[in-house]
DNA sequence: TAACCTACCAAACACTTGTTAGGGAACCGA
DNA sequence: TCGGTTCCCTAACAAGTGTTTGGTAGGTTA
């Protein structure tokens, strides 16, 4: 996950740029690589967008640096004025993606919410989330199991553990409060809800017929009620 | 394993070979290319296993022709003897899951059960077919979007407009006989549903604790009536 | 005007990629 | 024994990969 939540960061306030050897990301930078701090963030955060598009579309490893420069309208060569890799780039769509994510949910955590509202609010806030990170949250989907192996992504595994507990943990309080059927087991319905919740990043458009709120509300009811009529 | 490692060599049964020309996909084979016809289909299928995994655990982009042949125990080149390129162990992977794939859900449609029991078996069949073909299913996962694109693969993007039709009909028939809820997109149901059984091949591991039909079981109840308890 | 910084280009580098061509060992039926 | 087939190896190729280095137009500051 990300450390101490470093939620924020530095949005507009202090220009102050982070000391050498830290990282977005908190983890320290071990690596000798000066890292390129371009003076605009805005550029730097508008190549990622662009960067994070074609990376969701195709894939990482099938996205070349010359297919992000030339839908950035430059060359190659030209990204590592604002990146020092690849790699990088990826990083840091993540790992932002990871941090919004990660304050909305624990603020809805620590709300002191019982069980079913826990959970409404944290499908709603998934939804929200994937309505801003879209394509973030599809490379996500894709890269993460194989990536979380490598030492620099170790985040994504931290991230997904993380996960699971306030996951878990909140269906698990819900059949003990009796709020949540008893005779499933816990870990596949924790699956099942996880995964019918990020999928839907890999069909959603953002401005469709649907709200992040609507269609967390419709995905609720299916969820807690079933798409069966009741007798 | 290594050179010699012919192992087994040939418990083959008939060596019968396909007609030249054929796929066994009934897609024409337009191309000009002599396709190369392996002598034991068995070994053919090995290396396919194989193939299959690391492209499941990597992604296909990420997978180096090396690496494939490395895991089996051979050199880069000698693939080739076996086929004709890297995309093709792809195409044979993918169309050999879809066959299987759809001859057990034609023979549930065919079947003339109501929609509930449609879906019921339409789930089980799904995760039969995940627990056969798991690594082929996560390649379809990961891959199948950007694939369908390309004309060789054209036939993933008819697969899954027939996958539509089956199970949005029978959703369609369940809300007009009064057997599913009529407050709900059944677009979104029916990407919902889809969506949770697929996906479960990003996880599920064969002989793990649950058998395919016990997690349909468990499935089908939640999406059928829900996690919460009725009142 | 001079010095400097930002954001890019141009051209190359070392390496990896999928793929091919030729060869050879083991086994087969005749 | 011989020719043929099967299955793999050796060695290379061309194209594409991420990345680096040096340069430079344009703006800002002094």
């Amino acid at each position: 996950m990300i450390p101490g939540g470093r939620s924020t960061g530095d949005d507009g306030t202090a220009p102050g740029r982070p000391g050498p050897g830290q990282d977005q990301n908190g983890h320290v930078a071990t690596t000798k690589k000066k890292t390129q701090v371009s003076a605009s963030p805005e550029r730097r955060r508008e190549l990622l967008g662009t960067a994070a598009e074609v990376f969701a579309a195709h894939g990482y490893n099938a996205t070349t640096v010359r297919r992000i420069a030339d839908e950035a309208g430059m060359l190659a060569g030209s990204l590592y004025y604002h990146f020092d890799s690849k790699e990088s780039i990826l990083d840091e769509i993540l790992s932002a993606f990871l941090d919004e994510l990660w304050a909305g949910y624990d603020a809805v955590l620590a709300a002191g919410f019982g069980p079913r509202e826990t959970i409404e609010a944290l499908v709603t806030e998934s939804f929200r989330e994937i309505d801003r990170h879209r394509a973030a949250v599809a490379i996500y989907q894709k890269e993460s199991r194989h990536l979380s192996a490598q030492p620099r992504f170790r985040y994504l595994a931290d991230s997904q553990q993380k996960f699971e507990k306030a996951w878990l943990g909140t269906l698990e309080r819900g059949v003990a409060s009796g709020a949540f059927r008893d005779d499933l087991d816990v870990r596949l319905t924790y699956r099942f809800v996880r995964d019918t919740v990020w999928v839907a990043a890999s069909w959603y458009r953002p401005g469709g017929r649907h709200s992040p709120e609507e269609i967390a509300r419709q995905y609720l009811s299916m969820v807690l009620d079933g798409i069966a009529v009741r007798d």
